[in-house]
DNA sequence: GCCGTTTTCGGCCCGACTGTTTTCAGTCG
């Protein structure tokens, strides 16, 4: 890991995990997941701080100081690894499954001898769970279902774990002595919304450093296998990652080879064939004198193709390469085109870090506006009300200004009823500069009433954007059921722009909805959903999933310049009866 | 364990939903 924070962030997540199975004080476990979150957050890598700073950030106390020093000096916790002893790691990764929390968990350790999910899933198979005390039938179903849910991520990380391993590796292997150059390539280059191993390429005369230092990386748990050109190693958490040393001359082609997708080095190969060329990791070569037609660089590649080098994110075989042929690639909506983050949180309710911080660090991004967006207090667990939104506001006001050219924005994150009504009266929105709204609960209503309720809160007129549209958690929880086609038509016949939150949890909308209401005339807005500063990174991976939809500028509303934005965020008055 | 103070203790995220119960435990957001 990266950062010591991230790698203090994980123990105590884990302790707090193993208190609350075994029982206790649950405030005590509360504690330290609330230090956990915010030691992961914190901007600066708690190696360069000194503990008296350690000890200003908030949900940090002393004998958590002490457990940073213990992790600096050892690498680990010894309160962790006793707990360890007790609890199976399987235990724990049971609670991944939806609907299976501390308790069953350590009832079906104790009563079943269950302590790893397969085990789980073999019990639960074999129809043993039911008789247990607390379980019945529902509960046996419902933790089958979960394990489906679970199983359709298994294996795979999502791009935040993905990228931050990917950067880690490279970063180690730019450093050893003959390697030329080194990225990653794969799903992760491209940006898909979870990654199931991690291709990492290297170049190289000498292969034998670069295996040796690959080998030696703390997060490697197990060597697959290792050859002069291929290593293949798994990580503790279970994801595999290859490294390719390649010769520099090579580092084109291969770059395109193992960028994939597969349909898209298909259809290359095929047009490569029909010029009289073949394609390989190699080079692009004459079929009849052998000779090295392209390989150095991918433009080269591309270019002897006929085509213009085309953007990772859209190598999938959709049309990229028609288009590149024909010099009609679409112009694309980059991170750097973003002029403003329009969906963000403070610890006013579940973020990390001030408001002050969370304006610096946007600030710091070069933004030219800023919405700050709370929950709103039909999130009960927030315990949001009118004077603390209030508040903030005037805090926000009186802090315009300083900030340079960032214009702030007071918004506010509502709830989405099961009926589609929002949190406030119409007066009290009409008060804010954007509203954010999304669906928080009640996710296994049925197809007619989430299509009822999207389209009702798209019909509210202060509302600007449906966060995370289908509430889905990444290999955690299935998106609700919509009628999609009628939602985004609703979007677009109101001016309500969808949500592309880029918290790697979530990735919501997804390239495919994404696809679908574009065509349908929505209007997209990019947004880190962020609870820390860190995260205001986020959008980074939505711009991806936006690339992936072959999204331009003009289809995203935070590119836009404010007055457009602004325009955009009155919306235009509706048929009576119908807000 | 952390925090704030009515400051060295006592409170800390609360309500809904589900499925199991027959008055409530577990899970979730």
């Amino acid at each position: 890991m990266a950062r010591l924070n991230d790698q203090v962030q994980a123990l105590l997540e884990e302790y707090a995990d193993l208190l609350t199975i075994i029982g206790g004080d649950a405030f005590r476990a509360r504690a330290y997941e609330k230090s956990a979150r915010a030691i992961g957050g914190w901007p600066t890598d708690l190696a360069a701080m000194d503990p008296k700073d350690i000890l200003e950030i908030p949900g940090v106390g002393k004998s958590t100081v002490g457990k940073i020093d213990e992790v600096r000096r050892t690498g680990t916790l010894e309160a962790v690894e006793k707990l360890r002893a007790k609890i199976p790691p399987g235990v724990r990764a049971m609670m991944k499954v939806p609907g299976l929390g501390p308790k069953r968990a350590l009832t079906l350790h104790q009563d079943l001898g269950v302590s790893s999910v397969d085990e789980l899933r073999a019990a639960a198979e074999a129809g043993r769970l039911h008789d247990l005390p607390g379980f019945g039938g529902r509960t046996e179903e419902n933790i089958l279902h979960g394990l489906a849910v679970l199983h359709a991520a298994a294996g795979r990380a999502d791009l935040g774990t993905a990228t931050s391993l990917a950067e880690e590796v490279t970063a180690t292997l730019r450093d050893v002595p003959g390697c030329l150059r080194c990225e990653w390539a794969g799903s992760l280059r491209r940006l898909r919304e979870s990654v199931g191993d991690l291709d990492v390429l290297a170049a190289a005369h000498d292969s034998a450093p670069l295996t040796e230092a690959f080998v030696a990386l703390p997060a490697v748990a197990e060597v697959i296998v290792s050859g002069p050109t291929k290593t293949s190693v798994r990580t503790a958490a279970g994801l595999q990652i290859d490294l390719r040393v390649v010769a520099p001359e090579a580092w084109g082609a291969a770059m395109v080879y193992f960028t994939g997708s597969k349909a898209h080095n298909i259809k290359l190969r095929t047009r490569a064939v029909r010029a009289g060329l073949k394609l390989s990791e190699y080079g692009l070569f004459d079929n009849e004198t052998g000779a090295t037609v392209a390989s150095a660089t991918e433009e080269d590649v591309y270019a002897a193709l006929g085509l213009a080098w085309i953007p990772p994110t859209l190598r999938e075989d959709l049309g990229e390469v028609e288009a590149a042929a024909a010099g009609e690639l679409p112009v694309l909506v980059t991170e750097r085109g973003l002029r403003g983050d329009l969906h963000t949180h403070t610890d006013l309710t579940d973020g990390v870090a001030s408001l002050e911080d969370m304006l610096a660090a946007a600030k710091a991004r070069g933004y030219a506006y800023y919405a700050v967006t709370d929950h709103a207090p039909d999130l009960v667990m927030q315990r949001m009300t009118d004077e603390k939104m209030l508040a903030q506001r005037a805090r926000l006001r009186e802090l315009a200004g300083g900030y340079g050219r960032m214009r702030l924005l007071h918004g506010t994150e509502l709830n989405i009823g099961p009926n589609g009504s929002v949190d406030w009266p119409a007066e009290f929105l009409a008060g804010f500069d954007v509203c954010v709204a999304s669906v928080h609960s009640h996710f296994g209503a049925d197809r007619a009433t989430q299509t009822r309720r999207l389209i009702r809160a798209c019909e509210n007129p202060h509302v600007h954007v449906i966060g995370h549209p289908s509430a889905r958690r990444v290999g955690r929880r299935a998106p609700i059921d919509v009628d999609w086609p009628a939602v985004f038509a609703a979007a677009a016949r109101t001016g309500t722009a969808l949500e592309i939150n880029g918290a790697p949890g979530r990735m919501d909308l997804n390239d495919e909805h994404v696809r679908a209401a574009r065509s349908a005339g929505v209007r997209f807005s990019i947004d880190s959903d962020a609870h820390s500063t860190v995260q205001l990174a986020n959008p980074r991976f939505g711009v991806g999933t936006a690339q992936r939809a072959w999204l331009g500028p003009d289809d995203v509303i935070n590119t836009w310049p404010w007055q457009k934005l602004k325009r955009f965020l009155t919306k235009p008055d509706l048929p009576a009866g119908q807000a």
